[in-house]
DNA sequence: AATTCCAGAGAACAGTTGTTAACTGCATGG
DNA sequence: CCATGCAGTTAACAACTGTTCTCTGGAATT
């Protein structure tokens, strides 16, 4: 039986999420190593110091930020390999997974693209930590595919690799394209259906 | 006839320089949205006040400093794609053109990675245009070669965008290495290679 | 019912920031 | 040679930053 959390910390975690939420926010239009502790006190309506209750610094808060806006992302990898009748259908859904997913999650999913390459160094390791991960699951479920016959363990790592960083250009891309006129994200669908048509023609003849 | 400039508009250039160098100096390790102007002039030895005689604000710093990274990259492209004996020399030394420009001007790199995505748009925008520019030139290259025989504009521009952001992955991947083990590095030309090898046996098959 | 605990408030701190205005000294063009 | 232009200086501004210490109200524990 999972015992109900008290009032108290209810109310904590309560505080601690909108603290995330509001510092997601404001990271729309700034980077992660620009946003102020007050800033983000501010926006919840909180005392500065009750950050610390929470978080030991903007780091800190940027690292929980990773693990929600990747936990979010973790199913998707999972449906976007799933099989389907051929190829061709296959990558059609899975661009269309990333289109709603970015719609979705639009600030979870710039937030990662940002911080990436970004000023924080532990937000640097921890995105980068995830992403290995997500390689290595999509590796494994990649192994299970019959075209995978005769792939060294190597191979197949570089190919994860490929559709991960492939996934998330792609997501930047819609990101780019989200208000702006639709015609502007049926060119994003056409490029990455096409690329990721050119790296399964790739792989299909990898071994010859 | 070049008229030598003078005295004056030699020493006006020096500082302005200077305040480029410091900055990029400074955001090795934050984001441009993070720098500030007083930070820089200090960095430099000036007055704050002197930042404005030279640009209007720092994101109009960051999109000179735009064009010096992405002029310096801009003779890469080329001879990245020049012709070589077969595919597999010519992959080798593209990987190695990478490291070395990496290498050579690691903080540039950095910048351009770090921005591309980062928290300034004026700044984010003159590096999606640099970038759209290359794949353009890089069309033009590929549309030369006897393999673009029957390929669409459509379908070129598509693989110049492909070899474009996998220069910059395989740059930011270098970039993460530059200060470990050698093997590391060793590590990045492997998968790097395999994934252009990859990409060259997709184009290769493409019209199949 | 009495006690402990702790999320959040409040106030104060020394530094920092961008931007303004008025200035100075010196290379430049007439 | 003198007048102008302009790169860089100085001083001051209001607003902001992260962090400290002390305090408080009410839930949790005994």
């Amino acid at each position: 039986m999972s015992h109900t959390l008290g009032v108290r910390q209810a109310q904590k975690l309560r505080t601690r999420q909108a603290l995330l939420d509001a510092a997601l926010a404001l990271l729309e239009e700034q980077s992660l190593s620009s946003l102020g502790l007050r800033e983000v006190t501010r926006a919840v309506g909180v005392a500065p110091t009750a950050f610390y209750r929470h978080f030991r610094s903007i780091a800190d808060l940027g690292v929980a930020l990773v693990e929600e806006a990747l936990g979010s992302l973790h199913p998707m990898i999972r449906t976007t390999v799933s099989p389907a009748a051929d190829s061709e259908e296959r990558i059609a859904r899975a661009v269309d997974l990333i289109a709603g997913h970015v719609h979705e999650h639009a600030a979870h999913v710039r937030f990662i693209a940002r911080e990436r390459h970004g000023g924080v160094q532990p937000v640097r390791e921890a995105i980068r930590e995830q992403l290995a991960r997500f390689a290595r699951e999509l590796k494994e479920e990649l192994a299970k595919d019959e075209q995978a016959a005769g792939w060294s363990e190597e191979d197949l790592l570089m190919l994860a690799h490929l559709y991960v960083d492939q996934m998330l250009i792609t997501a930047s891309l819609f990101l780019e394209a989200l208000d702006g006129a639709a015609s502007a994200r049926e060119q994003v669908i056409r490029l990455a259906r096409r690329q990721l048509r050119l790296i399964s023609i790739g792989r299909r003849h990898w071994l010859d």
